[in-house]
DNA sequence: ATAGTATTTATACGATCGTCTAAATCGCTG
DNA sequence: CAGCGATTTAGACGATCGTATAAATACTAT
């Protein structure tokens, strides 16, 4: 079955080039407009190849799929790993929460030099596959990002020992929300603020999500005792529990 | 044909009980695996229809979604007026934040009594429809609901008048970012949590979410001049503009 | 009950999907 | 230069896509 990713060892032909035009376009149009709805021939027009080639070189549509994830996972947690360690050197506490809050957002835009500006694609695409329910992605998600989202919030468990880790975990989880979205709808940004602020701006987005994040992270836990008064909004107020 | 939904009107046929399962299953189909992956016949066969009677009640699969969007948007978006125009009567400017931002979220997970539970699962849907960059979904997106974000970020605006509008843009931005995180990726909050909380309990979500919300909006915003010290953490920290 | 309309059904169409195969071409090595 | 493995190419496969059509059926009104 053309065995699944060939071993790129005596650097042969222009293998190479295809390969990494392939997978750049793919993840481009992934990104852009979802995994099912981009085709196979879509990609290798992008890529200015064969549509054969890709089955060559990653096996399926899945194949390639993963090929992308593996380019980016290791040297993205890896980045976030290391500015993790440098934030928990952090002497004082204000900064250092900022620091963690920091240490997780920013290898999300910006995740390795030999990548330029893939950070940002290759996270609107986790984005997006997230949305679409992707299984790929899904598995690898759980395999791989588990492990540092829970460094993450172990570390902010030591910074804000008085919140439950449930609550730190909705607000991690929040955190990740407004990042994907703010690379999912850049336009609505710069629209509804009239200009006044431009939603494709990275550098801008990382400093209000940072700035808006540590102050979640900092707020008092809510109450979960049933029977809390509120606003008369919501019409079922039963407060399951499990 | 056992449809789940009744629709008593002058009760044309069993046209309505159709109609109602197909936009069900669709809305369903649709927020869960997205718009491409869903096929007009796995529709039909989720709604016990055939599937020429989607194209003759919808005339397209765009047809359908653009339905889907119309019977949720006005019940929504007229509770969210009525909600925004409570919490604009509460006295305690604290209690008014608070109130002003459960107007915007508790509708998206309740929207109307007539549509019981749909209120969430169509908010999801939304979210799959903006990451996979839907054409049909975005045209509505600015048609409908940038009128009522506006209201709400006037709304905003006059309770926090000292933070630009932009600031305000990018929370409300990561506000309903991490409102369709929450409903894409239910899961991951109890697989993190370790079960400590429960990533489909939508009552605890809204709580947790306004929390962190509030505490968000009433930081100092983002300083935008250049040259700010940042904890070491962006390797590229150019402050460029515009 | 019968006529007429509304809806559902079975079926077919052309297009496009992901994938496979075999031949052509490339780039290196002996 | 000849040979050979690696890569690219063109083409075809069956499956499935969204949609249209005409016949069959269900319902309403007279």
């Amino acid at each position: 079955m053309v065995t699944g990713v060939k071993q790129v060892r005596p650097s042969p032909a222009r293998q190479a080039s295809t390969r990494a035009a392939i997978l750049d376009a793919a993840e481009e149009l992934f990104a852009a407009n979802g995994f099912t709805a981009v085709s196979i021939r879509d990609i290798a027009r992008a890529a200015g190849a064969n549509p054969g080639s890709i089955s060559y070189h990653f096996g399926s549509k899945d194949g390639l799929l993963l090929e992308i994830y593996r380019r980016h996972c290791a040297p993205m947690n890896r980045r976030r790993g290391e500015l993790l360690g440098e934030a928990l050197r952090v002497r004082d506490p204000e900064n250092r929460l900022e620091a963690i809050v920091r240490a997780y957002i920013v290898p999300a835009y910006y995740s390795s030099a030999d990548l330029a500006g893939g950070g940002a694609r290759f996270t609107r695409l986790r984005a997006v596959m997230s949305a679409e329910g992707n299984e790929v992605a899904r598995r690898i998600i759980a395999d791989t990002f588990d492990e540092t989202s829970h460094a993450f919030i172990d570390a902010l468990h030591r910074q804000l020992p008085h919140l439950p880790r449930a609550t730190l975990v909705w607000r991690s989880h929040f955190l990740l929300g407004a990042l994907y979205y703010s690379l999912v709808t850049q336009g609505r940004v710069t629209r509804l603020s009239r200009g006044e602020a431009d939603g494709s701006d990275h550098a801008a987005a990382i400093e209000e999500i940072v700035r808006a994040s540590v102050a979640a992270f900092k707020a008092p836990a809510v109450d979960t005792a049933p029977g809390r008064s509120n606003t008369g909004a919501s019409p079922r107020k039963t407060t399951q529990r499990s």
